[in-house]
RNA sequence: GCGGCUGUGGUCUAGACUGGUUAGGACCCAAGCUUCCCAAGCUUGUAGCCCGGGUUCAAAUCCCGGCAGCCGCACCA
């Protein structure tokens, strides 16, 4: 079993991740990307774009504010929701959800309650601490959401967003006139999320500033997702894993078997696990989707799946991504708290769209490919997709002399505008690749002797340490087939024999 | 946020109980030498006691406070 921290120690070491503010002691759930990371990051940011916003030529990027108005965050259901009210024992110093506290004493819903409603209810019950039996104080608010100050009086608040669904929501009527009047629409977004957790852990995991990918897609049932009918037609015997709310276990299933859904969400449920397995190249024993029961899952949520990953270094499965069909709740709040008509016209008259939301936490997705991908047998090595790999090529002299560094710094020269490319000198030939390897550089490029004599090079594959020889004019070509093209590499081997 | 444990170069660690030479080692990294393909060798070098305060002639070591990490609890609409 892989050690988080031996992960993490290589992470720091070469590149990719480590606390913020390090130099000042860190600060708990703030991570900062160094050079690898950022390239890991922008690759799997543009493969996630090409892929999602490929799904259809109505679905498009935006980018929208961090900082939400106070009144976003309202009507969205934040402010009410996001926050808890929590009480203390006095004796102890424990926290409990006061909602949580008195439902277990009468067993009805507490969740409406204020603090007011809440500290009534607690002297009537006579409820006291269940770890010491000390006595509570006043209830207090918890809430999730960062709280900025605006403007010079500080008077005025807003929000750091806890999640980037609501800037897309709340440009939903510009788009949908500047887009005109298409749908179902998709408007994805890349950006940062905050939320003011009380125990960030298990590294990436649970950061206060987070990175979210999401494509929330509007359309009025019945009309707009029937356009999906015929993409659905062409992946619905797509095998899935998938474990139903009700049932024990993980099953691998045909899409068309799970008939309770429409079509339109479980095409987009295809297609992202397809991008799990053939863009991120995870292996499907590690994922699956998960629904989420009544309990768990937020109240305008009327499907919701997580696909959850089985990593190494988090003790097993654990959330990545979800898709959430959530109604028309996010419009509807928007339209009633802004007063702004959110609906759209149809042949049935007026009607509010519905979103389906694909939302991802990219930190956690960057972490499941260094989890799955790193391999720590009989040698250290990152097996990473070859398009995200932040390193895709290295090239170096086989040795430091009679001119081969010179030659291959010419090499590197021809690559680097077609690849995540790399030079070095340092140390022996057999230390470059072990370096190489643990870092996830899918190739490497040697220049030894015979390159002097006929302008041929050796390419060296991560995978299994094998190496094949080509010529310099065709090298170009031959990595893209490698990195992007069908070929395998050992395709090219067999070609060579 | 509560409780337990922990914090020594980039990484892993010795030293702490019993305060006392210049904080030792390994790996990594860098420069050079060597080297015709998988962490070889040699030389040199960079770099550290989490932060602050206290006790003491003297603190990595003892005490107090803070910060951070790990585990458990709680929390995660």
């Amino acid at each position: 079993m892989m050690d988080k921290e031996e992960l993490l120690s290589m992470c720091k070491r070469r590149g990719f991740l480590w606390r913020s503010a390090e130099i000042y002691g860190g600060e708990a759930g703030f991570y900062d990307y160094g050079h690898l990371g950022a390239k890991l990051l922008d690759s799997w940011k543009q493969k996630w774009k090409d892929f999602f916003l490929g799904l259809d030529e109505n679905y498009h990027m935006i980018y929208t504010n961090n900082i939400m108005p106070h009144r976003v965050m309202e009507a969205s259901g934040h402010v009410d929701h996001f926050s808890d009210i929590m009480i203390r024992c006095e004796r102890c110093d424990s926290y409990f959800r006061g909602d949580h506290l008195i439902e277990q004493e009468t067993g009805e819903n507490a969740e409406w309650m204020g603090k007011e409603d809440m500290k009534e209810s607690i002297k009537e019950l006579e409820l006291s601490c269940p770890d010491c039996g000390g006595d509570f104080s006043e209830p207090e608010d918890f809430n999730m959401m960062f709280t900025v100050s605006l403007g010079p009086t500080g008077q005025k608040t807003g929000f750091l967003r806890p999640e980037t669904a609501q800037g897309t929501y709340i440009n939903f009527r510009r788009e949908y006139r500047a887009l005109r009047k298409q749908m179902p629409m998709g408007l994805a977004t890349i950006g940062s999320a905050f939320r003011n957790e009380i125990s960030p852990r298990q590294v990436v995991f649970r950061k206060r500033e987070f990175l979210q990918a999401e494509l929330q897609i509007f359309f009025v049932p019945g009309i707009h997702d029937e356009k999906f009918k015929k993409k659905y037609q062409e992946i619905e015997e797509m095998k899935v894993n998938i474990r139903r709310e009700d049932w024990d276990e993980t099953r691998e299933v045909m899409l068309k078997e799970i008939d309770d859904i429409q079509p339109f969400y479980l095409y987009h449920l295809g297609k992202m696990y397809e991008f799990y397995t053939d863009i991120m190249k995870l292996s499907s024993k590690d994922i699956r989707f998960r629904e989420l029961s009544d309990d768990e899952k937020a109240f305008y949520n009327k499907i919701h799946f997580d696909i959850e990953v089985n990593f190494d270094t988090l003790n097993g499965w654990k959330e990545v991504s979800g898709l959430h069909y959530r109604s028309d709740y996010d419009l509807r709040q928007h339209q009633e708290n802004s007063n702004q008509s959110l609906s759209v016209s149809t042949d049935d008259g007026k009607k509010i769209p519905h979103v389906i939301e694909l939302s991802f936490g990219i930190d956690r997705n960057l972490w499941s490919l260094l989890d799955k991908g790193y391999k720590d047998d009989d040698r250290t090595w990152l097996d990473l997709p070859k398009e995200i790999t932040p390193r895709q090529v290295a090239v170096f002299p086989l040795v430091r002399k009679d001119g081969l560094p010179e030659k291959s710094r010419e090499v590197f020269d021809k690559l680097r505008s077609d690849f995540r490319v790399t030079w070095e000198k340092s140390g022996s030939i057999g230390k470059r690749y072990a370096r190489n390897d643990e870092v996830g550089t899918s190739y490497c490029i040697t220049i030894d002797y015979d390159t002097l004599e006929d302008e041929s090079v050796t390419i060296r594959d991560i995978e299994t340490t094998e190496q094949i020889r080509v010529e310099i004019k065709e090298l170009n070509d031959i990595l893209k087939e490698l990195i992007y093209g069908r070929k395998k590499f050992k395709d090219h081997m067999e070609q060579e024999d």
